[in-house]
DNA sequence: GTTAAGATTCCG
DNA sequence: GGAATCTTAACG
């Protein structure tokens, strides 16, 4: 299977994010058995200096995978209930993620961690087939959206208004 | 040790 | 508009 190499996430959040749009999410799950989901929605949260980053807080306990290299899995439960799966991107030192905030037929970040059965075990894994969770790169050129991120109330107009939330077009 | 708030979702 | 529900960070 040709999943995306580590290479793929060693780069700017803002190049990643779209590029994963349309791209192929693969779970394997305890019993063995193998989904595949199109991502259609993320977001890009971009170093301490994004206010909507938690890195934006420092590096602690919960922001440490974030500054790791590029390439492994950050997951987090927000609100007692859901699990967000993100990706980290770029070189050590510098923390950026992507949300995965929809795959088909399961729009919003709570439904997907929910779908995909996410647990405090991904973090810091490697994005490998090995670990249960991979990307295939389907080659596929899609038409993408850009809109302002959502649920960042706090953030502040200016990174409020950035236009780093990126929907596959129908 | 206690408290406040969050990259959400569902219900009224 | 408000609750559900729990981990983390910022206090004392």
């Amino acid at each position: 299977m040709n999943c995306l190499k580590k290479d793929f996430f060693i780069r700017d959040v803002l190049d990643i994010a779209p590029d994963l749009i349309g791209k192929i999410l693969v779970r394997r799950f305890e019993d063995g058995k193998i989904k595949k989901y199109i991502i259609t929605e993320t977001e890009a949260y971009r170093g301490e200096e994004d206010l909507a980053c938690h890195a934006s807080k420092g590096r602690t306990k919960r922001t440490d995978v974030m500054y790791q290299n590029g390439g492994i899995i950050y997951v987090y439960l927000i609100y007692g209930m859901y699990w967000m799966l993100n990706f980290v991107c770029e070189n050590e030192n510098i923390p950026q993620a992507v949300l995965i905030r929809g795959i088909k037929n399961f729009n919003g970040p709570g439904k997907v961690g929910k779908e995909l059965k996410l647990n405090r075990e991904f973090n810091y894994k490697e994005i490998i087939l090995d670990n249960n969770l991979c990307i295939i790169d389907n080659n596929i050129k899609v038409n993408i959206i850009t809109k302002p991120r959502v649920g960042i109330d706090y953030a502040g107009k200016i990174w409020k208004n950035k236009p780093w939330r990126f929907i596959l077009a129908e």
